[in-house]
Formats: C-alpha cells, sequence, structure tokens
DNA sequence: TGCATCCATGGGAGCGCTCCCATAGAGTCG
DNA sequence: CGACTCTATGGGAGCGCTCCCATGGATGCA
C-alpha cells in the first residue's frame, strides 16, 4: 500500500556508520576499516564493531560508499541486442547463473543492460560515464562500436573471443577448436564415414571454431568433409540446414551438430523425412544443455561448462578490479557425453 | 590493459554539475532543475544548460544522486533460485526484455538477483537495506518467507498473481482463466469431445487458473473432462504427462495444454505413440513464444502477451515509486492463435 | 503608485561514506 | 634512557549531487 511506501522511505534509516560506531564505542573511521577487511583494527574494536552491526542490523549505504570511494561497485552485464534469442538459449541463461554466483560472492552487484546499437544510447552513457567498475559483454556477434566504446571507458571481460580480437583484450572462451575435434573424432571412430556438420553462424567465432576443428579431424582421417551448412544456433536454423543437407542428395550418415539447440530441429528435420537416429544418422550435439537429455534419443554431444565460463568472466573482471593481473585469455576445456544419439 | 584501469578511474572525470554550470553561465542549482524536468528554469537558460551538457558530455553521477536525494534510482529484478528453468523459458525471457525496455525509457536500472532462501542472505539484506527503490518479483513459486521480507522493505511488483494473495499486493498477470476458456473452448467448437488437458503444476497460480478455464467450458457445454495431468510447465514433464494420459486407456481426440514447451513434449510423446497432431489429436498450447511455431505442425496456441506483462510490471513500480495510485491488479488478455495443430 | 505575489535564480547545508593526516601510546634499539 | 618506529585510533575534508531557503526583479492588483 502506499503508506508502505512513506514507511520505506522512513524505514530506509537503517542505521548509519556513525550510528554503529557509537553503539561499538569507537569512532566512525574504526567501523569503515572494518567494512574495509578489518586491518589494522584491534580484536576488541573488532568484535565490538561487529556486534554493533549485526545488533543495528547494518548495511552501509552503497551511494554514500560510491560517492567517497569513486567505485561503484557494480558491474554491468552487456547483452545483445536480440534478447529473446539471448535468454531462449540455455547456453546463455547457463552463463548468466555463473556470473551471478560469483558475484553473489563479492560486493559487486550486477545491473544488466539490454544494450542497443543506438547511438548515443542512453545505456551506453551510463557505462561510459562511470556508472560501473567494469562490464560483462555477452556478445558473441561483431562487436557493435558501442561495445568498443565501453571497451575503452571501463574493463571488460568478453564472454567468447571477440570477433575483433585485440591484444588488449580480456575474455573466456570455450577450446571449441578442440570440441569440434572431440565430438567429430568420435563419429569417426564409430566408423562413420559421410559425415556432414551444421555450424554456428560463421561471423561467430564459436561458429568458426568449431567447424575448424570438425575439419581437422576430417582431414586427419583422409576424408572428405560432408556438406557444411548454417544452421544460426537455433532449432529452426538447425532443421533448416538439415533439409538442406538432405536436399543436396547422398545422406550423411552421420552429423556434427554445433549446438543442442540445433540438434534438435536437425532431428525432427530428419525424422520429417523419415530417417531414424542414430541407425540412419548418427548426431553429436555441442553444449550438453538442458535440451540434450529432453530429446528422444537423449543427445550425444559435446559439454561445454557454461556455467564456469560465467563464474570465471567474473572472476576474471574482479581481478582486473583488484589491479590484479589475470591472463588475457581464459580457455575452458569441453568433455564428450556419450548418449544416444550416436 | 592494465593502464586503461587507471585511465579509466582518471577519465571517470566526467564533468560535474559545477563544471556544466559554469560552461552555461549559470549556478549548479539551475543546472539540477534542468536534471530534474526543467521546470522552473527559462528558456534560455534551459537551452544553455542542455548544450553545455551536449558538449561536455555530461553524464550525472548515480552515487551523488543517490545519495543526496534518498532515491538509488535502482530496481532489482528477483529470479527465483532455479535460473536455468527461469531463463531456459522463453516466457520469462519475453517479461524480462519487456522490463529491461520500459526502465530503459526511465532513468532506473536493473539490478539483477538470482535470489536463494538462505537466511541472512546478503541478497535479502542488500534489497532490504535501501539499496533499491523496488523490485520486480518474478516468481511463480510459493512466495518464500525473503520475498515477504523485501515486500516489507520496500515497494514490490509481482509477476503473476502471488501465490499467497494479499490486498495490499501489486501484480500483472494475464487472464489464465479466461485463456484456459479460449483455448477449450475452440476445441470444443471444432467438434472435438474427448478432450483431456496438461496442466501447470497446481501450486502455481497459473496452473491452477487454466485448468479452472478448461474446466468451465466443458461443464457449459456439457462434456465430460478427460484426465488432466501436471506437465510442470517443462517439455520433459508434458511428454510425461502425455504419456500417462495415453496409458490410460481411451486416447483422447484432443487436448489442452497450459503452456508451449509442454505440448512439445506432448507431441513428442503423441508421435512416439504412432499418433497424428492434429488428425488424431488435435492440440492447442498456451504462451505462443517461439516454439510454437517451431514445431511441426506449428502449433495453436493461446498467446499471451509476454513482453507487454514485463513492461507492465515496470510500469507499475515505476508509478508506485513516482507516488501514483496504480490498480493493485493488472490483468492482461490473451488471444487465440490459430495455426496447424488443431 | 504602492504593496503583495510570483518567478527564476543562487548558494548553503548536508546526504553517509572513505581517505588522509595527526596523534597518542607502546615497543624497539643503540 | 632518549630517539625512533610502529600501531591503533580519531577527526577533518570532501566525493557530486539535491533540497531548501533567501534574494531580487518582474508582474499583478487595488
Amino acid at each position: 500500500m502506499d503508506q508502505r511506501i512513506g514507511a520505506g522511505a522512513a524505514a530506509r534509516g537503517t542505521a548509519t556508520i556513525e550510528e554503529v560506531a557509537a553503539r561499538a564505542g569507537v569512532s566512525r573511521s574504526t567501523v569503515s576499516r572494518v567494512l574495509g577487511g578489518g586491518d589494522r583494527v584491534s580484536a576488541e574494536a573488532l568484535d565490538a564493531v561487529r556486534r554493533a552491526i549485526s545488533e543495528l542490523n547494518y548495511v552501509p549505504n552503497r551511494a554514500a560508499r560510491s560517492l567517497a570511494s569513486r567505485q561503484t561497485h557494480a558491474i554491468a552485464l552487456v547483452v545483445p541486442e536480440d534478447t529473446t534469442r539471448f535468454f531462449g538459449d540455455p547456453f546463455f541463461a547457463a552463463i548468466v547463473t555463473g556470473i551471478n554466483a560469483r558475484l553473489s560472492r563479492s560486493d559487486h552487484v550486477l545491473n544488466l543492460f539490454i544494450a542497443s546499437d543506438d547511438p548515443g544510447d542512453k545505456a551506453t552513457s551510463y557505462l561510459t560515464g562511470g556508472n560501473v567498475d567494469g562490464a560483462l559483454v555477452a556478445s558473441h556477434h561483431t562487436s557493435d562500436t558501442f561495445v568498443e566504446r565501453i571497451n575503452q571507458a571501463v574493463p571488460v571481460v568478453f564472454g567468447g573471443r571477440p570477433v575483433r580480437e585485440h591484444a588488449a583484450d580480456y575474455y573466456v572462451d570455450v577450446d571449441n577448436v578442440e570440441g569440434g575435434r572431440v565430438g567429430t573424432r568420435y563419429l569417426v571412430e564409430r566408423g562413420h564415414r559421410r559425415i556432414a556438420t551444421i555450424t554456428g553462424p560463421l561471423d561467430m567465432p564459436a561458429g568458426v571454431d568449431r567447424l575448424q576443428g570438425f575439419r581437422e579431424v576430417m582431414a586427419d582421417a583422409g576424408l572428405t568433409p560432408g556438406p557444411a551448412e548454417d544452421g544460426d544456433f537455433t532449432a529452426i536454423g538447425g532443421a533448416d540446414a538439415m533439409r538442406r543437407i538432405l536436399a543436396a542428395g547422398d545422406p550423411p550418415d552421420a552429423l556434427f551438430v554445433a549446438s543442442d539447440l540445433m540438434a534438435r530441429g536437425a532431428m525432427s528435420a530428419l525424422d520429417g523425412a523419415g530417417l531414424r537416429v542414430p541407425d540412419d544418422v548418427a548426431i553429436v550435439g555441442f553444449d550438453d544443455s538442458p535440451v540434450a537429455v529432453s530429446l528422444t534419443p537423449r543427445l550425444t554431444t559435446v559439454r561445454q561448462p557454461s556455467r564456469l565460463q560465467g563464474e570465471a568472466m567474473a572472476d576474471v573482471l574482479l581481478a582486473r578490479l583488484a589491479g590484479g593481473q589475470p591472463p588475457h585469455a581464459t580457455i575452458l576445456q569441453t568433455e564428450l557425453v556419450v548418449r544416444d544419439s550416436a
């Protein structure tokens, strides 16, 4: 109700640092030191302050702290324009979960920005205007100009290798080339010979790298790679790509598909064409997202540690903010999960 | 690079309000008034200030503003524990998009909180500690104790009717009962008689309400409702529910399914049982999320305006914060989208 | 013409915190 | 034992803004 707004504004009078100090019988400065980690504070003082804090249920005022320290303790999560797609993909869901998990162990808050490339955009000027300490960019497409601008204004960590990679950039990625190799190698080892692939968009490093892994293994095995069709990392795109592959004649006996979602599309297209998985066509996906086990047959897939990737992104950014020297590139390993589709 | 951190901290010296004032030849106060909406400011002053702002590329310092105004201009989006599910559902993706769209037109920022029910939880004390102006709660399950606590500390708007509805609560929901009626009525009008339903979890209002709509129409039509099985709003749950319905014997000739995701599961189970959609069993889903059109046959479904729901949630909260008197309940209408599955 | 009223404007005070410097007391060392 | 160092502590200043009140000029009305 409305009085709750009023009450909120009043109850907002959470204790201040002065009140905590008074109760603990120390000065403001000592409380501040305790808040900052408890260095240079005697054991008794530390104890008294901690007790006062919990008795008064004291929560430091972020605004005051930011103003004085010139740090915002806020981190932006910048999400590419196409939100529905972003959130609709379990891969991103896992990343966000990981970021959050790491951040909840720090005293930073996550600000969510659905970024548009609108020049003079409010969000951009907010980010470059000193209102966040750093940004996590989950864009997997061309690093639009606004990302460049943000990258110049505050420390940024990219999820996935940036499109226009710059030596100064920081990013956390999965070893997509090796993932592509692992998935393809499994198919080769199982005796498949006519192996096609459905790729991610080739303007995205993840799409390119997985395809490269596929090609390397095929070449090493002395096999001619089957068709490679772009499935756009979506279920619909995967189905379309599958139909194009089938329309080309000479159906493959196996398929390396660069995402689980696309594999789902491919499987339904295969089904429509009367082909059976894995008997007629074996399929290996990529992600090991929840959809992998929801399919029939359950999908054999290359697992990428997406949640971990989110945590690592936050980790690297936090390390940079703390003045550390984290590596520019953090590469996480993939793992094959064998189920029923291959 | 690291010097970028330093540069950032220095470049952080975005112009201050005083600098803008000096450049515009007015006082700090006048600039502040312009920032606050430009009331009580002469046309010339207004113009000069606006020009100075854009020339200096001035962005107000949020921390200082918050500290002085005792408003944080931050709004929390509280997401239930189960993140993967939350983000994995396109329904929620649409809601988040809507919230963001509305907020980007205000000067509020969105803080994302993946809430755990951990008592003494950092996030909870942050939220109740006066660090946000209000919260949007996307929980569709039991309103856990932490939500209660937040609800007492700051203005909250719920997405969906709260489980334990309280007269003082604000929420934005879809007319689920009517949606259930619309979907079922279509099936009845098409001549189907043995109509079963797959429901959402019955501890969620959306699950209960859609079922109620289904039952009402069946009763009005003088039909005996077929089995109602809980599909948990997931694809897997939908498939399981479908199998249970089939196992009960006497297969229905139509199905009202309370979400598109569950409809997808149901369709694959039907397919496994050798039954054809819509010839053997007609299906009406609920949501009209992207999966509806990705299915074969494309799903006839009850569209709910999820993006709009997100916008409305933000709208109501903003209105409350501005001291307005928005209605406690905002109910959005559904609409039948006829495609190929029924 | 005089006085009340209104408006645009300027400046002081203060939001709650951190940072820096000063200080007192306790050790340490030659 | 004096000079020095080190540690814990307190308090002033100031972060950049908003809010409130005072001011002076313009306007309205009798």
